[in-house]
DNA sequence: CTGTATCCTTCCAGATACTG
DNA sequence: CAGTATCTGGAAGGATACAG
């Protein structure tokens, strides 16, 4: 069993991961598809230049995003997202859900009160793809044991 | 429906109530039950008392950890989580899975690789807490539909 | 187009001393 | 016991100019 203080210091290290300021926006930006830098910085113009390089750096090392390099003239580079940042996507939305039922508006700030809806066929979605990182868990720690 | 953009900001409003340094530590603190200012001092003394005061005030105003004060000398304060602060326990699991399955190790720290197992009780707890909050969403959002 | 390099400002967080 | 007040250094982040 995994000693309970590690696995409090994994949930750390994820948080490092997504946390700041900007690499929720980035993570937002790719969670369609691949993007180029440019049209990154186009949809997100709040992110300086500096800023968005040194996330976009910081991410590719932790491995949720890639980066793929064109060779031609003018320069061309994609990013997208890896597995591990696809997977990341269902988990955010369970933060959101949780954010949008248990948080004042008044920490969210005051414009989103309205009326809210949730997509049935959404949230059933959203369950299969948590169902689908447990199953993940189960066979990647417990080989050794029988498959369920 | 709620709209797409105004959901990932709810995102990153919960992204800032557990975010920085210091907050998960204290919900850590808290996550057995209720405790005193000095027990939670105590508990991670790497944080100052400038910061851990600072951080308690943040929280209590996002709703997810209760202040109570009595009125005695010397001074007695108790904190503890909010229902809201209950809930998020079962979601940074989730989150902590996803660390634990998708992110490298070099990422996290070398000194946590050994073979690791999961409980499946516990496992299977967390589905239902999941499961709970996703009912949750159902009644507090869609009431008006007919409940499942 | 996709970045680097540099400078400059602001804000955060640690240390320390003090109080009801 | 449970905090406040103040000072200070360093890091985070913006603006701008430049380069392959």
């Amino acid at each position: 069993m995994t000693k309970n203080k590690d696995f409090w210091r994994r949930i750390e290290s994820a948080l490092n991961v997504i946390g700041g300021k900007w690499k929720l926006l980035i993570v937002i930006a790719l969670k369609d598809g691949t993007q180029r830098y440019s049209d990154i910085s186009h949809k997100f113009p709040e992110i300086s230049e500096r800023m968005l390089v040194k996330q976009l750096r910081e991410m590719e090392h932790d491995g949720i995003i890639i980066r793929t390099v064109y060779p031609v003239v003018p320069a061309k580079v994609e990013y997208s997202l890896t597995q591990s940042g696809e997977k990341l996507i269902p988990v955010l939305k369970i933060l959101g859900l949780w954010s949008l039922i248990y948080l004042g508006s008044e920490v969210i700030g005051e414009d989103l009160s309205g009326p809210v809806e949730v997509d049935s066929t959404k949230l059933n979605q959203l369950i299969e793809d948590i169902d689908g990182i447990l199953k993940d868990v189960h066979t990647k720690l417990n080989r050794k044991e029988d498959p369920v």
